[in-house]
DNA sequence: TATCGATATGTTTTTAAAAACATAACGCTT
DNA sequence: AAGCGTTATGTTTTTAAAAACATATCGATA
């Protein structure tokens, strides 16, 4: 059976900055409030999980996530208000699109 | 300065059948009359170029490319009536998918 | 000050994709 | 029958990404 699929993401001079991924890894360290989990979750090594994390924080204006090292837990991962609030306009484009290609899929001959 | 993206894809059954790639290397064979020039012009092996071909004819219900082999000019490869109305659907798509997001993306904080 | 769990970073190994190279097969034309 | 340009296919090499492994660092807490 054949489908439909689309993928948006964001780039910043050519270099991919934001997309699925990078998406994926903020929700999952805003759920375990740890990298190094949120990494496992994804079934993603820590050291490529901290490298998407370099590279956000360091294409954006603002932090998009607060890493901590020491203290009372070990240390520590913090998803920004910015960054929640792009997540938050990334879902809504999402969602558009994924609209756009359910209608545009029904009028397509070659997935009938 | 930063830039939204997007991609759409045909999958059969999770495999990749249809997108941005074959469907230039589809232009290119039309253009040239020949698999072989088609990925030079990629700047594509020839070897890939062809497998690409097998994977379109194999997923579907009419072969895409004819290939021809010996003869006057040594063969060459043509590409169906079937695959060029496949390659409009693609592009009209595009062309929609592609206003779509020049639209959202004035509406995209993370844009400015 | 010793411990603990997380971040930080370097090195090595594995894996998969792509490229590069080589050669055979085909069939029209001369 | 020989030559030509293209398709067809196998083997080897290169490349890049990911994974795996190892170890250092940090700082609140006990």
């Amino acid at each position: 059976m054949k489908q439909l699929k689309i993928k948006c993401w964001i780039e910043e001079n050519g270099d991919k900055f934001y997309g699925p991924g990078p998406h994926e890894l903020l929700k999952q360290i805003q759920k375990e409030g740890s990298l190094s989990k949120a990494a496992e979750q994804m079934h993603m090594s820590y050291k490529k999980a901290w490298a998407i994390v370099q590279r956000l924080n360091h294409f954006s204006e603002e932090a998009l996530v607060n890493l901590k090292k020491g203290g009372q837990h070990g240390g520590g991962a913090e998803v920004s208000l910015y960054a929640s609030e792009l997540m938050e306009e990334y879902d809504n484009l999402q969602l558009k699109v994924q609209q756009l290609i359910v209608q545009e899929g029904k009028l397509l001959k070659i997935l009938k």
